[in-house]
DNA sequence: TTTCGCAATAATATCTGATATTTTTTGCTA
DNA sequence: TAGCAAAAAATATCAGATATTATTGCGAAA
């Protein structure tokens, strides 16, 4: 489960990352790099490293000489992310439906359950487990996809689907029943290696999200 | 031209990155932090933030504890990136063509003129600019997408691109006159608007140096 | 009152050097 | 030759120090 970095500058980046995407770190504000040393307990130099790669990656701005910022927001962002994400996530949607073996299936199959379950609790109102759920949202992404055999595929996904994920956090709300809907739907054409229908119930799924993710912002 | 950085970071960061894609610095070769302070005139914590932000734009890998290295090449690899660049730069090639105003067909019938002079001085035999003809390359292909409208997708492609090339440099041969017509064709098509067309010749022309770069590995 | 310019203050970028850890190498033994 | 431990080399991290650049605040000029 990705925990226990063992480097002080690798637990660093993913916790100062995650305080982007889940807003802990607002949109457009200032890090200041005194400031941060004392929240993150780590040395200028390994922050400043931290940063950059931060930076590289999209969450972070650096203009020169002027140290850092959190990326700020903007509908048009959202837009062309979700877009982004639409592109990246139906094709490599294709090639793992294509390619994938029974370890592929199963672990799908796991995914979606864990999904199911949390969404379960979601529906019923216990909102302590928004964070699980992500992850949980996050894994079931990631197998559908998992079999499109290209690493580099993978990697520019995960950015995005990040990214996306950090509107989502903002907004903090639920979509609901339909998302679940769409999740089991999009499992089952996936696992009955419906390409077609699966990428077509994709799509609709991540424009259903960026449509309510606008309205709340 | 983007040129005169003013910061350390900022200039040594083009210099090692260009020194990766055009492969002074070899695949898979160890990058020791010492020996780089002396090539690159830079300090150590500048030039860790410097392989830190390369690290995530994956040019170079950062094992944990164990410092950095050029990231290795691979048939593989390739053939993932050369399929990525297909599936970005088509899409953005048709967000382009179809909302590129009068100032993109005025850039773009520069860029062309100057990448088909370029290519015409190569045909002679002049192998003296390899490096003007890749950034008219680079150039060209950029002025085509440029009104797609999407910062992410335009830096994602611009990413991508890069690691391409990179494979290109490595096996340092020129495809010759098929290239020229290609990129003639494909100039043609775009200032048509013709977008199908233009994009299955893109995919086509990318195919193509897939190939060529293959056989030469 | 608004604007301009400059001094004072705060922050950044960069470097040097030190320390604790971890990797890698070397060399010896079984 | 396999395997292990000491020695050497590198790394990750930190704590200052300095020069440069950005920001702020205030008084003078319009």
């Amino acid at each position: 489960m990705a925990k226990a970095p063992s480097t002080v500058g690798a637990s660093t980046y993913q916790r100062i990352k995650k305080d982007i995407i889940f807003g802990k770190l607002e949109p457009g504000s200032k890090l200041k790099l005194d400031t941060l040393k004392d929240r993150y307990a780590a040395s200028l130099s390994t922050l400043r490293e931290t940063l950059n790669r931060l930076a590289s990656e999209g969450f972070v701005e650096a203009p020169e000489q002027r140290g850092f910022l959190v990326t700020p927001v903007s509908r048009e962002d959202l837009i062309e992310i979700a877009e982004l994400r639409v592109l990246l996530e139906c094709y490599a949607l294709e090639l793992s439906v294509r390619n994938g073996d029974t370890d592929w299936e199963g672990n799908l199959v796991a995914a979606h359950h864990k999904l199911h379950l949390t969404e379960q609790q979601l529906l019923r109102g216990d909102e302590s487990e928004k964070e699980t759920w992500k992850r949980y949202d996050w894994e079931f992404h990631q197998a559908v996809i998992s079999a499109c055999n290209s690493r580099n595929l993978l990697s520019a996904h995960s950015l995005i689907y990040d990214k996306y994920l950090r509107y989502q956090m903002l907004v903090l709300t639920y979509r609901g029943a339909e998302a679940v809907q769409e999740h089991k739907d999009m499992f089952d054409a996936a696992l009955a290696r419906d390409a077609r229908k699966a990428k077509s119930l994709l799509e609709a799924h991540i424009r259903n999200g960026l449509e309510h993710t606008l309205n709340a912002m």
